[in-house]
Order: structure tokens, then sequence, then C-alpha cells
DNA sequence: ATACATGCAAACACTTTGCAGCACA
DNA sequence: TGTGCTGCAAAGTGTTTGCATGTAT
């Protein structure tokens, strides 16, 4: 059964209060309030959290997982340059799921949509200096 | 100027040849032919091979990048159980794309769609015996 | 000739795990 | 009281990189 501790809160909470955060910026907060919690335990408790559908997570090709709080299933959007997530606008889309439902022996069940593009401070910047680019994460080949 | 070497060669062709493969499958097939060549060489070339648009790639989440021969845009159905790449028989949807090409300052340039499932080898070894599975690529939560 | 590629090993980022001791139910 | 959780450190996986040397152009 699951147990209740205080690092189990911590990590929920904090979770709950950033946007789409990693583990590591999870622990980063967690840590000021419970200095000798450690980076495995974030990482079990996470685990646990999502498993028992306390909190959703974002797979990231390519980056570190991030997490989020539960809600009906949505799209999200990936900045290729500086790893930046958030939500789509584009709302869940039932048919495709209903039209790939099978496929040559698989069975699918769900799907995620993920959107790659650039975030609005980075065409800023990148509108001030378009010379000093970096890509920072690096997204698919165009 | 990108320079043609035999390991660029041998990783272009061991690519070709196989069906999303790994960095690691690809390193496997050309080491045999090429004994003395390094990780490190397959990767740089894996690099260059898709940026200079001779290779795709497909960006697993929480898992191996994969890669493709070149092809239009299509998706891929991975399965949750063992982690097998598929093509999804889904065609392109334009309309997906054009439906969210911005969002809240984000410019959304492309999309890719992930199907979970399980599959055909996975369910048939379920079926079998439904108590011995284990998640060997552990997919998003249900 | 020289810029780019290689092989090697070390470093890297992210995550999981073995273990001994601790604490919640 | 006993199972599950913690902190710690080590290991694991996938990938990148610094460097000296080699090679295609």
């Amino acid at each position: 059964m699951i147990r209740k501790t205080i690092q189990q809160r911590l990590v929920l909470e904090a979770a709950q209060g950033m946007c789409h955060p990693s583990a590591e910026e999870i622990y980063q907060v967690v840590v000021r309030k419970h200095p000798n919690i450690s980076r495995g335990t974030v990482y079990r408790n996470l685990h646990n959290l999502t498993a028992s559908g306390m909190l959703g997570r974002v797979l990231i090709p390519n980056g570190a997982e991030r997490f989020d709080t539960t809600t009906p299933p949505h799209y999200h959007a990936i900045c290729k340059r500086c790893g930046a997530v958030q939500d789509a606008a584009l709302p869940y889309q039932e048919q495709v799921q209903d039209a790939a439902s099978t496929c040559d022996g698989f069975v699918l069940e769900k799907h995620d949509i993920i959107f790659w593009g650039i975030c609005k401070e980075c065409a800023q910047r990148a509108g001030q200096c378009e010379a000093h680019m970096d890509h920072v994460g690096e997204g698919p080949a165009d």
C-alpha cells in the first residue's frame, strides 16, 4: 500500500505549483524546505504519484521527463530552441484515435501530439539579433 | 563541407537496411564490417546524416532515438511493453497542423503523433500467459 | 596542405537501484 | 511490528565531447 510521507507531500505540492516542471526543478524546490531529501526519493515519489494517477506526465522526446497536474488529455508544444513546454491550444482529437485504433496487429490505446516550434521569448530574442542564436534544445530536423 | 568516409557510408547503409534502428543497433551492424569503428563516430555520422536530410529520425519519448529512411511525414506507433516502433496507418493530418499553427505566441512548425499500444507479438505473449508479463519499455500511465 | 573525420576515453544528463536504517500504518 | 520509504552512493543508459592522429579533398 502507498504510504504518506512528508517527502511525498512536498514533491506533490511542488509539482502542482509549477508549470510542467522536470524532476530536477521539483528537487530544487523541495530541497529548500527539506534539505536532506535526495534526488532518488524525488524520482521514486514522482513515479509513485504518476502511477497512482495523482500526477500527470509529459514525455519529452530527447529530453527530461516533465510533470503535470492531472487533467483531461491534451497536447503540448515544445520550443526547439529552449525546450520550454506549453499546453497546445488544439483540443483533444477523438477522431485521431478512432482513425488509427488498430494498425497491423498493434492495438493502440492512446496517442500524444507534440508540436515543435519557437516560443514567444525565443522569437523575440531571435528578432533582436538573428546572428547569435544557438540551438539549446535541439529539436527534430526541419 | 560534409566529407565522404567509409564509416559514413556504412552507417547510412546500415540505417537504411533496418527498420527504425537505434544508434546502438546500427553500431552493432556496422562494427561487424568495420571492427574499429567507435560509437562516437556512429553518433556523429547519424547526426550529420539527419542534419543533411539523408536520414530521418524518430524521437522516442523516454527512450533512445531511432532512425528512419527519409520519407514524407508520417506517424509512429510504439509498443508500451517492448518498445517496438512501427509506422502508423494514419496518414499525415494537414488540418492538425493548420488548426494549431500558433498558440499563445508559440510559432508551431511541425508536429508528431505518437500512438501508444501493444504490438502483435506482445499481445500474443500476453494471451499465452497473462501473469508473466513485465513492462519492459514503460510507456505513459494509462 | 588543411580542414574535417576518426578512435578512444572521459564526461555528461537523466534516471534507477542496492542497501542499511528509519518511520508510518 | 513489519512493510514500505528514506538517504546515500554507485551504477546504468544514451549521448556528447576533447584530443591527438588520420584522411579525403
